[in-house]
Formats: structure tokens, sequence, C-alpha cells
DNA sequence: CGTGTTGGTTCATTTATTGAACCGTTGTTT
DNA sequence: AAACAACGGTTCAATAAATGAACCAACACG
């Protein structure tokens, strides 16, 4: 592995838990020499990455990154950095892909893509995409705060016969958005189209957002339905990675569960 | 040089102005071999801190430093980030040291630390600094976008008989806090009380606040008054880099213009 | 006052870095 | 369409830089 490297790894054990790290500790968790930490250590402060606090010789992420961070954010805005996976997403299922955003309480459309596979597919035009009725609502739902719940438990329009318009039947939905890690909506929203979304996390942990597939709800097979939840979940790892973000450990497991059980169910089926 | 240290001098030519860099530009730029500057772009890549753009191949900072940047906020808020330069800033001029921040258009005090040496000292408990008034309000405006100056002209309270009214001769005071690069309140805002002022820069480029000596007037002397200057210029340029933020060249500037003056002219007067 | 732990340093050995020359692709010129 | 230039990317022998065991100094604790 190159010195770089080795040198940048040292990055990635700083956390908020952790924010700062002395030499001999920093030189355990990765496993090098001491000098050769030292060493590396000097070069990411000489570039401003680290810093030393004076006083507990301690090594703290240092002030270079705000400027970088102020660059990425300036040069390259979330909307942008969504649109390949967006997309690879629309090509690999053949359905509509859209990706929302997530401000305050409430779920804007960021970005959508049309496949051109099929002639009838999903055109999206809401300018709000309504929480408790739409599959990126109850995926950001799963993951949000409990003012995000309030706000969805106190606008529920019934827009279809399918629509939950109770706290009860939401929170199922919820709950099971939270245990497989994909939330759906079967024609919740509009009649006939069945939505399919996971959520997205920015750099402070929190969710940012959605990102969906909207498939008629006639088209919708095993196989589709697989296909979606594996590209939607790649998906998501990527756009939250762009966002500066991580993937909680519990959804992540959710996840690879429920890819496992229907790779496993489904031929059987 | 390190390998590291090079391979991180890269970063340092991504800006607003040029966010995405190839591999020959940067090549050319760092005036380093192609298969070296290429070998540290992938591992830049590899680590997150830089991204290759797919369609063009060009290189630009990556989603890293999104979650480094939060981290380092979090972890290290501006308020503590100064107290350290507030120290040595009051020991190096025996007198009271104080950073405000600037909130739209409003400047408040961060953190003040006063010198023990004196016995009579300036004792700072205002909630707001007003912009026309003192030495740090007219160091932000002297760096600050209009709609900073027209704050100003909107409340211009008399505080004291030197106190600046009208709206000539507060601009004369920035012109010459402009064309010095220190801000002075010769008795503005309190009897007896003289500031000076130099201003503070964010991540983004624009005025963040500024860090004032406070002293009393009947103290001020020229070996004093040099002291202190070399001393904010040397603080807010620590204060700056802190938070993220570069000196403007031309700011740079007029600090080495009037320090050398200074030194030329006095020992003669 | 020894003992353990920390950050930091040294220097012979080793190993990754370097750069001139190379390849393949793309877009422009004639 | 052939020739050319400019670009990103790759190779490999020569070399300069990274490495790590051992070391030092400072501090903390009983």
């Amino acid at each position: 592995m190159s010195t770089v490297k080795k040198a940048m790894e040292l990055l990635g054990f700083f956390s908020v838990e952790k924010p700062e790290i002395g030499l001999t500790e920093l030189r355990k968790l990765a496993n090098r020499d001491k000098a050769t930490t030292y060493r590396h250590l000097l070069a990411l402060e000489s570039a401003g990455l680290l810093e030393k606090n004076p006083a507990t010789k301690a090594y703290r992420i240092g002030p270079a990154v705000l400027r970088l961070a102020h660059l990425r954010e300036t040069t390259m805005p979330r909307r942008v950095s969504v649109v390949a996976e967006l997309r690879d997403l629309a090509e690999l299922t053949g359905e509509t892909a859209h990706v929302s955003i997530l401000e305050s309480v409430r779920l804007h459309p960021l970005e959508d893509r049309e496949s051109t596979r099929h002639s009838t597919r999903v055109v999206l035009d809401a300018p709000e995409l309504p929480l408790h009725a739409t599959a990126s609502g109850v995926a950001v739902l799963a993951y949000g705060g409990p003012e995000l719940r309030q706000a969805a438990l106190d606008s529920m329009t019934k827009y279809t016969e399918s629509t939950p318009t109770d706290a009860e039947t939401l929170n199922a939905c919820i709950a099971e958005a939270r245990a497989s890690g994909f939330s759906e909506s079967r024609e919740g929203f509009e009649v006939g189209v069945h939505g399919i979304a996971v959520p997205l996390f920015d750099h402070a942990g929190s969710v940012a957002g959605a990102v969906a597939v909207a498939t008629l709800a006639a088209r919708m097979a095993p196989e589709l339905h697989a296909t979606i939840l594996g590209a939607l979940a790649k998906a998501s790892r990527q756009i939250t990675t762009n966002w500066g973000g991580t993937i909680p450990a519990q959804l992540e497991n959710a996840w690879t569960q429920t890819l496992a059980n229907m790779t496993i169910t489904e031929p059987t089926a």
C-alpha cells in the first residue's frame, strides 16, 4: 500500500466520539510503527488536515478541511452529485427513479430520471412528497426524529383508498421499513403507482432525504422487485457517501438480511 | 520533502475558481512528474479527499472532507479555537484583548481576555459592538459588503464626543482601515478607551469577525501602539486559519507596509 | 526513587517512489 | 482520412525515501 494511503487512513480513526487521538493510541489503532505513524501525523499536520492540541499533545482534525468542505459544497451541490446514480438506477431497473430532499419536516423532489425502457412510465410532478403517503416519506420517517413523525401525523391527507390515514397503520408501515430497510407505498399516493424507497444520510449522520423507484403497480413482479431493492441499496450507499454521510449499521444489516432472504425464497416460490 | 506532504500539496491547487483539475494541468501546477502526480491522485481519491469526474476525467474535492469538516465544527467550535491566541495577544500587549463575531449585520463579543499586567484595565460588557463606533466594527466594515455599511449608517448612535455620526467621517475611518490594515477607535465608544482592531475571515473568504485590543487612551504610546499592531496581525492570521479562512492579499500587503513604516519612523521620531 | 507510559528521535536496512519513455484514446488540422 | 497533438494512464530499472528496533526525555503514579 502506498505511503500516502497509509497516512490518510489515519484520518478515518477520528470521529465525534473520539475527536482527539494521541500518537500511541493512533499507532495501535492503525497497527503501525510509532515512528511511521508520527511522521504521517507530521505530514497531515503540515497540510492542516490535522492539528496538535498543544495541551494534550493529541491530534485532532485541522482547519484545512473547512476550506475544502466549503469548496466541495459550492462546487458540487447535492443535486449534481446525484444525477449519475439516478441514471444508473433508472437504467438498472428500467423504471422511474427520483431523489427527494428533506428540509426540516418537508420532503421535496430534488432530481428525477425517467427510464426509457417502457412507453408507459411514472411521471412525477408533485412539489412536495407527503410523509405518510409515499415510500420516500416513510423511509425518512423510519430514520427521522419524533418532530418528523409529529408533522406526518398532523397532515394525513387521504389521497387514495390505500393511503394510511391513522397513526396505527402509519406506524406499522414505519416499523416495517425499519425492519426490512425498505419502505413501500402500494398505490398510497397515486392509484396505479407502486413506490419503493430507502433513506439517505448527510454528514451529520441524520436523514437527509430518500431515493426511490416508482413503477406501475401492474408491472410489479417478484423479479423486478428484487432488482429494485438491490439497486436502491446500492444507490443509497453511493449518494450518502457523496453527501459525506454513512449508512447506519442497523440499516445496512436490515438490507443484507432482506436481500439474502429474497434470493433464497424467490427461486423456490 | 515527504511523499505524503507532496501528495497533500495537490489539494491546495483546488479553489472555487478552479474546482476541477486534470492530471496534466495539476502536474504542471505542482511541477512534478506525471506518474508521480497520478499516483498521488489515486491515493487521495482512494481516501475520498478527491474524486474523479468520470465525464471529464478531471479531479475535484471529494465527499470525505464533508465528514471531516463536520467533525471539526462539532469538536472545535470557533470560541475554543480562539482562546489560545487571545491569551498570547493579552500577554504580548499587556492589555485587554477580545474577539467578536459577525452575525449578518451585528457584531457580538465571542471571547475576551483581560491582561493582568495593569491594575486598571478595560473591562468589556457590551452585548453588541456598534459597527460605526468601535475599532472592531470599522474593521469588519472595511472588508464587508454594502449591506453591512448600510446597517452601520442606519444606526449611528452618538456614544461620545468622538463617535463618528455622519457618513463622511465614518467613510474616512473605513478608508483609513482599508489603507493601513488596522482600524482604530480613539474613545469613539467609551471615553478613555482606545481600541485597535483587525478583521477575521472564514472559510468562505468573507469577514467573520474581528480581533481587537482595548487599552486606556492615557496609556497609549508609540511603542505600545507598535507592539499591538504587530501582535494583532499575527493573531488575525492565526485565528483566520483556525476558522479555515485566509487573509486577503490586499490586507496582508497593507499590514506589512504599515508595520515597515512604523519600525523606520519610530526611532527617529 | 523506581517503574510504566507518554511523545518524540535516530540510523542502518529495506522498500516504495520516481521519472523517462511508453501506450491508447480523443479531438483537431490539413 | 491521414497526420498530429494533447490528454490520461502505464511500465520498469534506478534511486531516494520510508521503515522500525532501539533509544531518549518528560511526566505520572505508588
